[in-house]
DNA sequence: CCGCCAATCACATAAACATGTGCTCTTCCA
DNA sequence: TGGAAGAGCACATGTTTATGTGATTGGCGG
């Protein structure tokens, strides 16, 4: 039997789903709420497997009751129910441990499925949501791989440059006089078009070079 | 009628498939080939709406095949298909555009939906997918903010230092003296706890400072 | 076998940086 | 109302970087 909680200020949808879900086989709802102004303590007391959260609620909204619950428990599943696919709402659950994010208008048979899914451990999510967390991701790394041909040696300065070290403490860390690193230096300056230090440290990190 | 291009490598499967595929109504299959050693030139001959491609195959692996297909078309709904839901795999389907990613034990029923909703711009994928891709999108927002309570002046230098600028050239940047500029980085140094330019300019990236 | 290139070292010079000390203003708030 | 903090400026000194020119060695491929 998994045991479900819901926050959803509409009354109407709330009395929707609890009927939906506590009148299906294997599910059954604890309690539902119209808000998450006490979100921590009501999943604390009635100990839930899943929590279908409204994100547009007013007061407490369900990115912040999201953070609440998981600031005392990172156990229970929640699942982000919303209206639109917006970019920003599945980013922040994302980042704030939600297990799956569905669109409202997901069919009930659907919906009972993923509840099932998140109890489970997996991360159901609208394919619609997934299309938007992909394009996220693929942005992220967007950051292209050129190559640069830099020598392992080069690679192994830069590394160090990035490391905060001087000429001097490169040197002594690679067993070669300090000339040497400034040829070394130099060439990678070449490689990278850049001048000076922080400009290939930054270009490291930017291009993602090591 | 979703027209559906099949790349696997082994027969039972791939005939398996097909006959699912192109005995479904609403569905057809264009043609199946057992490796992607020429993916990109086929894709382009047969226009398919959706591509289903297995990832490990013998010679060019579903990867590659990704990347090739992507190098020139990158309209054609690319589906992912794997025995294992593994981290590092997951990960660069979805860097190189793919728009789904299902395991191999999904229901027929689901594989036929899952085609669908990618031929109709969504990201299909397995709850146990969308479990990984959720764990490396927290993996790479978790690196924490500690504040350091940079100033909005020392913000501005050290997003310059970033850039490439000299002192001279934050000075004339900002319109203030060479000296106010070496005030503001030995500031920004102490708050940091570092003693270079280059340590700074890493510290801003590693710490996600701008 | 010869040339190319990475890796090593040397010397020299000018520019940029790091650090210290000390001085005005203004704003904010306890 | 007085002190803390941010912003601005000045001068001084020593260190580190950036850049140039040039030389030696060993490996690899045509």
């Amino acid at each position: 039997m998994i045991k479900v909680m819901l926050y959803e200020d509409n009354p109407q949808l709330r009395e929707g789903l609890t009927m939906l879900i506590d009148g299906s086989d294997g599910f059954t709802v604890l309690a539902a709420y119209k808000n998450c102004d006490n979100v921590a303590d009501e999943v604390e007391a009635w100990k839930p497997d899943v929590v279908l959260m409204d994100i547009d609620m007013p007061g407490t909204n369900g990115i912040e009751g999201l953070k609440r619950v998981r600031a005392v428990n990172s156990d229970v599943k929640i699942l982000m129910l919303t209206v639109f696919d917006d970019n920003k709402n599945v980013f922040d659950a994302i980042r704030n441990g939600a297990n799956g994010y569905i669109l409202k208008k997901t069919a009930p048979a659907k919906l009972l499925e993923y509840i099932q899914e998140a109890a489970s451990g997996g991360a159901p999510m609208t394919a619609s949501i997934a299309t938007q967390v992909l394009k996220m991701f693929s942005q992220i790394n967007a950051s292209q791989n050129e190559n640069y041909n830099l020598s392992d040696r080069e690679k192994q300065v830069l590394q160090l440059l990035v490391d905060g070290f001087s000429y001097k403490m490169i040197a002594s860390e690679m067993f070669i006089s300090i000339d040497t690193v400034r040829s070394h230096i130099k060439k990678i300056y070449e490689k990278l078009h850049v001048n000076s230090k922080s400009e290939a440290v930054a270009k490291a990190f930017k291009d993602k070079l090591l």
